[in-house]
DNA sequence: GTAACGCTGTGAAACTTTTCACAAGGATTC
DNA sequence: GAATCCTTGTGAAAAGTTTCACAGCGTTAC
């Protein structure tokens, strides 16, 4: 039973539309409505829903507590995932704000930059390492998940590092498809691309 | 004859990686050398390859010279795209200094901010102006396109102001999911969601 | 009670995207 | 020049995704 890239992603924004509905103080919601939030259709959502095993209720709809409860069970690890950031650029500090605290699953643990200026330093909570120490401390933190924001050129080589300290998943900023060993999972979010998809569009 | 955006994205990815290929002195390319680069297959190379209308030869393959300029004639408007980013947090500034100068077919000729602190300087070339002066400032500009980096809650009024301002493209950074009036496109690069799906698929 | 309503869950249809498989054809070798 | 090789372009099949349509049901109205 293998749930795709589309519907994993649709559930977390499910999620948080859901916590914006408990926030509102809804106690129930619609399909339909979730689906006018999520700009998608109601049919879609049930869809999508149906791979949590959590069921609805004809009359009165979803229980959004009990939803989103399913949702986390569904999406979360047991516990808290350790991520590390590489690379402490403008990107870089701007993710770290980004994340930090915001995300009650991940912690950014630790970050890595091959500036030696940056390196001992505490950015957002996180202490700073050298980058030539990254499959030690990676290992020896425990750490889970990577995000890479590195100049293009450096980037698959600091991917192979990770590999070898046993990462299990990649977020990629850098405008290169990684090469990835089976069993590692590598999303490549391509700015540049994004962009350039919003120009083509743009105009028709 | 519409082209569908998973389409686009990869001519965008095969565009940057000839690009690569013609700096390493590379004058032809079979469709599966560039699928070996793009992490795909050679027949969805050659298929993706098929709406520019421009055939490789059968012995050779593609002459990467060509086939660049085919991609562009493609991908590109006529003239130079003129992009306003609002936000000029920590993101904002971050994409300023990722996109300033790479792409010769855009300019980001504007950005602006809430923060009168901010409004009046220049930042990698690129003045802020006020928050309240944008859809007089970006029709005066010709704006084509946006990008959104301001906080979840002031996102949907920003793209309400660019819509009126006759934006045709956003990109958007925040953790909302816009509403768009017909003939505009808004692309969603939602890095929450991203690191979500990472942690879900890195660990099986 | 009973009827009416409007929702959910889900098979099946429709549509989209990817992969297969092969005819056609240049280049190279003999 | 004929044979061989490995490619491209593309119909057709396969796989994946979304939408349709409706049976079944809890709630509310009377």
């Amino acid at each position: 039973m293998g749930v795709s890239e589309r519907v994993v992603g649709r559930l977390i924004l499910y999620r948080r539309l859901l916590k914006d509905l408990a926030d509102e103080g809804a106690g129930y919601v619609f399909s339909h409505e979730l689906a006018a939030r999520a700009k998608s259709t109601a049919a879609q959502v049930r869809r999508d829903l149906m791979v949590l095993g959590y069921m609805g209720s004809p009359a009165r709809g979803y229980a959004v507590r009990d939803l989103i409860a399913a949702l986390s069970v569904f999406l979360d690890a047991p516990e808290r995932q350790k991520v590390a950031l590489v690379g402490v650029g403008n990107l870089g500090r701007a993710l770290l704000a980004y994340f930090v605290g915001r995300h009650p699953q991940f912690t950014i643990a630790v970050a890595f930059d091959a500036d030696p200026q940056k390196v001992g330093r505490v950015v957002n909570g996180c202490p700073i390492h050298a980058m030539d120490s990254l499959g030690q401390v990676a290992r020896q933190e425990g750490i889970d998940l990577a995000i890479i924001a590195v100049p293009a050129p450096e980037a698959q080589a600091v991917a192979a590092e990770l590999y070898k300290a046993g990462i299990r998943g990649i977020l990629n900023f850098a405008p290169v498809r990684l090469w990835a060993p089976e069993g590692v999972y590598v999303e490549h979010l391509d700015m540049t691309m994004s962009l350039g998809r919003v120009a083509y569009f743009g105009r028709r």
